[in-house]
DNA sequence: CGATATTTTGACCCGGCTCAACCCAAGTGG
DNA sequence: CCACTTGGGTTGAGCCGGGTCAAAATATCG
């Protein structure tokens, strides 16, 4: 069964320096290279490499070894464990600047798989290793971007072990909500439309629900007015408020940041 | 309800320097220090210092702001969130020579509270940053047990999604039970005895269900003959390989590292 | 336009939650 | 010393949210 998925190698690779220049990298100013001054990012543009991905193509499968490690610079990277007998458990979902890979240990813990077209920007594990050994900057925003994802993995566990399916469903849709609110220049977070980038099946396994109860719950949360349907992959949002509401989060402090 | 606790400022707290050297601490080995020199072990020795707490009592709450953070000395600190309806969802289960607290944000994310006497090694947050700054080794360190803790919060992102009521408890048996053999002398992992040091309550929190789940799940494991129970806090576990097959774990690679 | 995913919907069932009682050990005070 | 309380733990009865199994309805794609 992994067989039948392409691997890493068949990502389309391409050679050192002829791509963009990190000046102009999308995520030059959230990734590891974020805090870097001009000599030290002419340094990591000198190593770096790009590799782009299939929707649906594995980067690296769990337990195996990997010789790179680096950032998402377009589309989404799913990361998941799977028990012997088959269930699965998405346990992060990577966008642009997201960190792939830890340093210091070669084996991969999880799979990591493309969920749309997908562009990372690599560094063979050696020469990333000395060049956080050697250019404190990155190590220091290589750890803030931990503690981040340290942040957001412990929230999930509270909807993993506290949530119902419907408020698990809620406070998914309001971070996608809010992540493509970010991204657009003005903030009107009423009205406000996006896309889904999994499948119904790549959000049960990040729920931990099924794909059937996904389904029925993203009907129900329609049906009482929460959210609208464009199709079966783009959602509209007409009160923010309300579907907060539904996420089980409190509407001021707390969660929202 | 929440000031009902005894909080921050009645640990009792010792002065600098005059409680044990660095050079004596028993998380030596294992802490943030652990790859500092020792001229940065005497910088951290000059401004360590630390504070004891009671069973049950708050350390920080969340939403607060602490002035301080360090690493665990003695005992066991637990993390968890809490809902506004009062759900609960333990998010870490911090022992010796774990961190807590995070850099460059002084608003903790989530409760933290003693769950036996434990005993912290703090500094000031502006003084533990300056130390980050200029003392590589340190936040080299930091980043490593952050991976460790990144990783620590996936695996329990599997069991809290996809795991039974069964499996969860073996597999926070098998933790604690693996936990205890580390620390003993002879690791001989059959026949082994060790201690909760969790109430039923807050291993209900820690695994995603209710405290009457967690006993039944118990005393199923018990009556099947994988567990043994001396009493309601210390277990014995006569075949480990037959707790690692009821936490659904694969018996060979994987997990066991 | 078939053919193969993906999604939705329906019927049924069961694991774990709820509510409630009970047990037991360790105080506490009269 | 005994009555009473208190906090943790266990056990039972019943229910329900979400899983399972099955099939229909809709995309997506050679």
């Amino acid at each position: 069964m992994r067989d039948s998925v392409k691997r890493l190698g068949s990502g389309s690779a391409a050679h050192q320096g002829t791509d963009d220049h990190c000046v102009d990298c999308p995520i030059r100013e959230r990734a590891i290279c974020s805090h870097a001054s001009d000599d030290e990012l002419e340094r990591l543009n000198s190593v770096k490499y790009y590799r782009t991905y299939a929707p649906g193509q594995e980067i690296v499968a769990a337990g195996e070894q990997t010789g790179a490690i680096g950032s998402v610079v377009e589309g989404v990277v799913s990361l998941s464990k799977t028990m012997m007998d088959g269930r699965r458990q998405m346990v992060g979902l990577m966008f642009p600047s997201d960190f792939i890979g830890r340093p210091n240990s070669p084996v991969a813990p999880y799979d990591a798989v493309a969920v749309t077209p997908v562009k990372l920007c690599l560094f063979s594990r050696q020469q990333f290793e000395r060049i956080l050994r050697e250019t404190p900057s990155v190590e220091q925003r290589l750890l803030e971007i931990t503690l981040d994802e340290l942040d957001a993995a412990r929230d999930w566990m509270l909807l993993l072990g506290r949530k119902t399916a419907r408020e698990k469903i809620a406070t998914f849709l309001s971070i996608l909500a809010r992540r493509s609110a970010a991204l657009m220049a003005a903030p009107s977070v009423d009205g406000l439309t996006f896309e889904l980038p999994l499948t119904r099946e790549a959000i049960s396994d990040y729920l931990g629900l099924t794909i059937e109860t996904v389904s029925r719950q993203i009907t129900a949360l329609r049906k009482a007015g929460v959210i609208e349907m464009v199709d079966s992959r783009r959602v509209r949002v007409p009160d923010f408020t309300r579907l907060l509401d539904a996420a089980g989060e409190d509407g001021d402090g707390g969660l929202i940041d």
